[in-house]
DNA sequence: TTCCGAGAGCTAAATTTTTAGCATCTGCTA
DNA sequence: TAGCAGATGCTAAAAATTTAGCTCTCGGAA
């Protein structure tokens, strides 16, 4: 398996990728319905199939439709784009990027996800002996 | 000021965004050099030109050439990448990104990074009273 | 002051992306 | 079983992106 840098995608790929990542699977039409500035229905199929041929996409036939799942494992996929987030926007420093996260969401987070986010850093630091 | 959705742009405008991004601030001959498949210098610029028409960049002149910037304030620019990171690929879950951004970071964080990311942790929760 | 190199803008051409249209195929329903 | 609805693949054309080439300008060195 090759990897496929995924910021060598065009606008609609790029876009078409993150429809599927974001919802784990999506038929032709799921896709279309999905997308900024809709294009025709084929028009989203053909990029389909050339996402395929490139290997970031594959697809499983239901009935006369084809799901179209990411290649790569959903954890793979978070990995690795949060990886390039962080590279790109925050110097590398997972500190900083943590900092924003908190930031953003500051007004949604309960004090029960404040613990988790406590005892998750726990455990990597139990990890790290 | 309009608003500029990211995920218009073109696959070398966003490379080229990424790199600034990256390094705060770069001249042609500069992004140039950090473009995977470098192009011509003069590609660039013509790159460069249209990224300042479209408003996601501005430059100073510095002596003969352009240093180029991004408009959107650095933490902005972060916040939004961010968010829409988190939408992705987490389901808008700040803890799952956090988890993940530990993840990947753990072999390169020390008891350190921990005790400020706890921190962090702390100064939202007094924020949230 | 004159020449050279580095960098800028512009334009047109090459290449890639993006799109629609058409011909099939398949399952379901009447 | 005949017809319809909803998919698919393929192909060629349209649109957008990406690129190189040319000309011009400016600062600094000779």
């Amino acid at each position: 398996m090759k990897k496929i840098p995924l910021d060598q995608l065009s606008r609609r790929e790029r876009q078409i990728m993150e429809v599927i990542y974001r919802t784990g699977q999506a038929t032709a039409t799921e896709v279309l319905e999905a997308l900024p500035d809709p294009p025709s229905n084929s028009a989203v199929r053909a990029l389909l199939r050339i996402l395929e041929t490139k290997g970031h996409l594959r697809h499983v036939a239901d009935r006369t439709r084809y799901v179209f799942l990411p290649t790569l494992a959903p954890d793979r996929a978070r990995r690795s784009a949060m990886q390039s987030l962080v590279n790109t926007f925050f110097e590398g420093s997972p500190e900083k990027a943590v900092a924003a996260l908190l930031d953003v969401k500051r007004s949604e987070l309960s004090e029960n996800d404040l613990d988790r986010l406590s005892q998750l850093i726990e455990n990597a630091r139990e990890e790290g002996r």
